[in-house]
DNA sequence: GCAAACAAACCGACCATACGGTATGTTTAT
DNA sequence: ATAAACATACCGTATGGTCGGTTTGTTTGC
């Protein structure tokens, strides 16, 4: 433990860093303008540094977009086990996810990075990937056409509220989830 | 303007010509990756001569961007001159157009615009100008709670049919756009 | 216990090139 | 003749990526 001050080099800590300010940067400048440089710069490293950590840009984005799913995927078992009610389950906490992203706006990592997604091949087979796991996993319990509405709007939301250069009001925000939610438990 | 059979140059034309292939190459590359060279030559033109008929790229970009919100706006209008109910009238046209849109996939020239949409701070802004003008003249018959829940569901399917490498399926497709339709007829 | 040897982390300079834009010439229509 | 509609050649720059070297950490041989 002694060793745990003194140390100059952290590879683990230089990486994380590197996948935050990348994540950031997107956020700033949008994906597509996007540069190594700028990058680096976030973090306090060298372009050197960074394509040592990450061979490539495209390598450095993936990075970027699976962290960004794993901390979602967190998200949603959290929310889950916290739904004492079976039908639905995942689908509220799919909705609840998205709203929770949608208040933060254009400042969630989520922004840039989901965009990016559909402009992105490699990005968009690794979200339907997830997406189409997460649905055969709970297939018994989110499979009613109502529910799989509710995932659709939360995403058109989602959506709308991107476009917005505001982003939508809060009351309204708070409304629509309220709609959603009551869809997933009636009937 | 007798001599309308033997004339060589057509800028009319070749604008139109520009406008299509730009759409046409945003789809196949994407946006982001889009370049002056790869238009002009897909459209049998020196990049000299598209700057002479768009003067910087993101001028083509949104020329490209309003010619087909233009070709939106009147499918919306045809479609809504054929609905005899007022109630909800253009949140039925607003669904079928999206679906219309989805159907062709990623072939339409939508797929790519209206990504980039969301990347450009301008674009963005033409489209919500466009749609708060629309909201604003049909509130009177689409405002319920209902049909919004429709027109959001109507995105997140086609942001879903998007992800898909080939898209949603056409027959869960038709069962969406039913499912629609029915949510802005009844109650 | 301590160097030597090896590997990982990182830097700094450089390269290739693609791309947007300009400046200017040449052809076509009115 | 004049202007529009193009073509050709070129430039500046930004950016992704390479490469050789340097520092830091770890293992091995004795």
């Amino acid at each position: 433990m002694s060793k745990a001050h003194k140390r100059e080099k952290q590879p683990e800590q230089v990486r994380r860093s590197l996948l935050d300010h990348a994540a950031r940067c997107a956020v700033d400048e949008g994906l597509g303008s996007l540069t190594l440089q700028a990058v680096a710069d976030a973090a306090s490293v060298t372009k050197g540094g960074l394509l040592h950590h990450f061979p490539s840009k495209q390598a450095l984005i993936e990075a970027v977009f699976e962290d960004l799913l794993g901390k979602l995927d967190m998200e949603i078992d959290r929310l889950m086990s916290e739904d004492a009610i079976d039908r639905g389950r995942f689908t509220r906490a799919y909705v609840d996810a998205f709203f929770q992203v949608t208040r933060d706006g254009a400042e969630s990592p989520w922004a840039a990075l989901s965009i990016s997604c559909m402009t992105d091949a490699r990005l968009r087979q690794l979200w339907s990937e997830w997406m189409r796991d997460r649905l055969e996993r709970h297939a018994q319990t989110d499979s009613h056409p109502a529910f799989k509405l509710a995932r659709y709007a939360a995403d058109g939301i989602w959506l709308a509220n991107l476009m917005e250069a505001d982003g939508l009001p809060a009351k309204e925000l708070a409304e629509l989830r309220d709609h959603l939610q009551n869809l997933t438990i009636q009937e």
